[in-house]
DNA sequence: ACAAACTATGGACCATTGTCAACGGTTTGG
DNA sequence: CCAAACCGTTGACAATGGTCCATAGTTTGT
């Protein structure tokens, strides 16, 4: 598919696609049997670029990504290195997910503060990592 | 405390403090009953830092966390417009933290995958949000 | 056939989130 | 007392992740 189709049905603006390209994390092909200059998008890259969504909101670096994304779409016979970068971004996105979720949770309690109290506002949210489910760590 | 010893606290530099702190997120006083220039942080500024950390893993911008710092910390008596602010930041927080989540399953497929063929790499993972406790989301 | 819509390329530009260096003043341990 | 470590301010610099513009060629609907 053209560029276009492919902004379309993502939702990702046509630079920020080749922006994305330029940077190794998607590949196009000069189109098949034309004389132009159009690419054609294989139609798997809209898989591709929701899972660059997706790994962009784990908190990992377009550059992380690049080589994340080789390891899954295409062949990765470097098992010994690659397994090891794969074992560290692993738990770097937990611990940035974790993290998250404490967040989050502070978030709903203060809004269940707020519902409780419209009028006058104090917040009584302090204590971090208290008890109750407060600090699960999902895994 | 002195900037130092809340940096060492809090494992954030000094110029990060200050980049803080210039940006609305934390506040120092005057040094009390001191005639220099050095500027003196409250007991709660070691929270904060850990809640902008956390708030930073949520993926939420600098702008917002000073807003939602501000609704914590302080009285806040704009329960309707505030509310509302915080009721858009929740769900956007939620559907990133559900997004990273999907990434680090594939993450750990992938893992998966590479450990159960060490030689011959070629992942079969694919087919998005498949069976199983694949897709949960965690709330 | 012709305008509207699409495409590629290149480079400029931007916001965000820090980081660093320089300079001069302050505190503190020995 | 003196050097080492600390502090504040200013302003430059940098990496990341895009976004925009101009230019020029291509496709497509009517």
């Amino acid at each position: 598919m053209r560029i276009g189709e492919l902004a379309k049905r993502t939702d990702v603006s046509r630079d920020t696609i080749r922006f994305y390209e330029r940077h190794g994390l998607i590949q196009s092909a000069p189109g098949e049997g034309t004389t132009n200059s159009y690419r054609d998008y294989p139609e798997d890259a809209v898989f591709t670029l929701e899972v660059i969504q997706d790994a962009q909101a784990a908190g990992l670096s377009i550059a992380d990504i690049t080589v994340l994304v080789g390891q899954f779409l295409s062949e990765a016979p470097e098992a010994a290195e690659g397994d090891d970068f794969l074992t560290r971004k692993i738990a770097e996105v937990e611990a940035r997910l974790a993290a998250g979720q404490r967040f989050l949770d502070m978030l709903r309690q203060s809004q269940t503060a707020l519902e409780r109290a419209p009028q006058d506002g104090v917040n009584e949210v302090s204590e971090r990592s208290g008890a109750g489910n407060g600090n699960r760590t999902c895994n």
